[in-house]
DNA sequence: CCGCAGAATGTAAACGTTTACAGGACCGCT
DNA sequence: AGCGGTCCTGTAAACGTTTACATTCTGCGG
């Protein structure tokens, strides 16, 4: 026995049981469709009819049930994150840009971190799917990298500092960072570079060791290979490769650390063999990890802008989302900033420096004119 | 005019669109619910059928829709966590804790970070709701504490670190670690403790402060007001701080900060004042932050586990999503650890130590036997 | 061969939105 | 009066699951 069209079964709302549209619409004395539109702004309703909507919406606290919007327009105004093991600092400032972004764009993130293989990977991209409106990968590994660009097509997607990334993409300008540490140290007459490598199948450390080699070859260089040295973005390969340094019988006037870590390591390496920095040798790093400027003495490094790395990846991905056919794939790279601070000298014996002011040091943004004063 | 029943308006599916549950269905000549309980082991079927059902979700790339199924089953399978803008480190330690503990258990999470002000996060509070199985906030400022208190009362809630919370709640075992340090310092010899607060609407700075206090009244106090001094958990506080206590008429011989980034100050400090530590100052920290091993002398401090704050965190949460109405509120406190380095040496004219091995450490849980090597 | 218990499966009604489509009211013209 | 607009609003069909209830099998004791 059909009942009539807009009856409803009754509602008991004593209480706990959240009040739905259709509560709303009863209380103000209109259709569902009506309460719809007002809340949404999504069509014109007279205004004293919205009136009556908003008052009986507040009164019974409505807030719609997102699940049912979701499953109704297909959307869920959330992006997922997936991240690797990745280093606390970095993680945190990634998330906190996008974050920031997202909220603004009236998006959720979901987040999932910690991943350290590519099956466990993809397990978690797959229990996403459906649940977000994009995804946002970091994959710095590059053998992770080929995999997720098999997968999940339908799915808007932008790789993290990935290696190959046929895909849309964004990272660091690890080559341009690199290129531009070097000309400073070259700037400052360094000449016999030497430069600690990351793990070779990190695509930033790859990017890096490019920029280096790149610059090395337009310096008369002596053997250059002899002057890398294998890291592993960890403080212990930092004091490792300083500990080799040491031993060299040519030493070079100024090292090159891939990473902040490593360049921390390398500073205790120098210090226990009575090398002094920046007189005698010259150690700059890459990151501007927090760390980097409470080391004695505070670390010369490039920093990278992490939180705006998150900003920026997030609107690449919610354009991706709202033009999932792009004639090309989108490419972006964040600059990254030349941080001076108290490891670097020049190379001709130096010019000792006086003790600099409590944290003094100088930025220069990368591909801008020369750096002023902070 | 009505058609058949299980007749459903046919799927184009060439490409792009997801399958659904009704695909699934056809394809393995089984109802929707078969297939439903299949994939949800939710009730006993015939193994081949279950067989069929597997092979035709596999073969379609099946993926249910979240929305719909929250939908259904009133539940999300996620919860949010929504934090102040609270210190890098701690952020992402917290939410790599969380991370884990709730994959483990099927659910996902939904984060939101960076909220100075109670405006806004209430106003994220809001739009959680519904998203969310239940919600994890961090407010360790007093300030905020009492908010929270009021509102959506039929949403699981646990309060991280808060500081009245009349809900449940898990936090740091802030006293008791204050006191452990204490102890430790007093065993050393040292009387004359000064103690470096944090900031005064902090809800651990206050914890840790009484921890303190607590421990000094036992002592046989000189002035023990004119030992505190006002923090604000910065390092330039720490400094700050630093110099004051370098100005006194009678020095202390230890001081305590509320957390390692003042501490670090107070290092730098007495650095800069030519006060040796831990010769003829002992310095000690709280928390652990990762930069504390790396400082000269590395710092004595209270180990936060953070990961497992945020594990047991999850758990409880999980716990009031199951058991909604609770005969008593939960509280739990997450234990401190001490960690013994190199900034901290005997009152009597400090047993000038020789320089330890790189990075030696003792530790020792708090509440535990005496600590050995580690 | 019947009846029946239990197991396996199917049917259709929720869940709470959005939105295409269909009116109804009102107005100004013929 | 009839017509063609505008505006505003209502109706009901999706969206894709879960699940109470109904139905069909299947084997078995009588």
């Amino acid at each position: 026995m059909p009942i009539p069209t807009s009856a409803r079964k009754p509602r008991r709302l004593h209480h706990a049981v959240a009040a739905t549209i259709h509560d709303v619409a009863a209380r103000a004395g209109v259709s569902v469709a009506t309460v719809s539109r007002v809340l949404n702004g999504i069509a014109v309703v007279r205004e004293e009819t919205s009136r009556d909507v908003r008052a009986a919406a507040k009164f019974l606290r409505y807030v719609p049930n997102v699940a049912a919007r979701a499953l109704s327009i297909r959307r869920s105004q959330t992006i997922g994150i997936v991240l690797p093991d990745v280093h606390g600092e970095f993680f945190s400032e990634v998330i906190r840009g996008i974050d920031l972004a997202a909220r603004r764009a009236g998006y959720h993130i979901l987040v999932s971190g910690s991943h350290s293989e590519p099956g466990e990977m993809l397990e978690v991209v797959e229990t996403m799917r459906g649940r977000v409106d994009g995804l946002m990968i970091m994959a710095p590994d590059v053998t992770l990298a080929p995999i997720e660009e098999l997968r999940v097509r339908e799915l808007p997607i932008v790789l993290l500092n990935a290696a190959s990334g046929n895909g849309d993409t964004i990272s660091i300008d690890n080559f341009g960072g690199a290129r531009a540490m070097m000309h400073h140290l070259h700037a400052l007459g360094h000449e016999r570079i030497a430069f600690v490598c990351g793990p070779a199948h990190n695509a930033d450390a790859r990017e890096r060791l490019r920029g280096y080699r790149h610059s090395m070859r337009s310096l008369p260089a002596a053997s250059v290979r002899a002057l890398e040295h294998q890291g592993a973005f960890t403080e212990e390969s930092g004091f490792a490769a300083g500990q080799k340094i040491c031993e060299a019988a040519l030493k070079p006037t100024a090292v090159f650390a891939a990473n902040d870590s490593m360049a921390v390591g390398l500073l205790a390496a120098f210090a226990a063999a009575g090398i002094r920095v920046p007189e005698s040798m010259t150690v700059v790093g890459f990151d501007d990890i927090p760390i980097a400027r409470y080391v004695a003495p505070p670390l010369t490094t490039m920093r990278v802008d992490i939180a705006e790395l998150g900003r920026r990846a997030f609107s690449l991905l919610l354009d991706v989302i709202n033009n999932p056919v792009a004639h090309k794939t989108r490419r972006e790279r964040v600059a990254t900033t030349l941080v001076v601070r108290g490891t670097c000298a020049g190379a001709t014996q130096g010019t000792p420096k006086k003790t600099q002011p409590h944290r003094a040091e100088r930025i220069q943004k990368s591909g801008r004119k020369k750096g002023e004063l902070s």
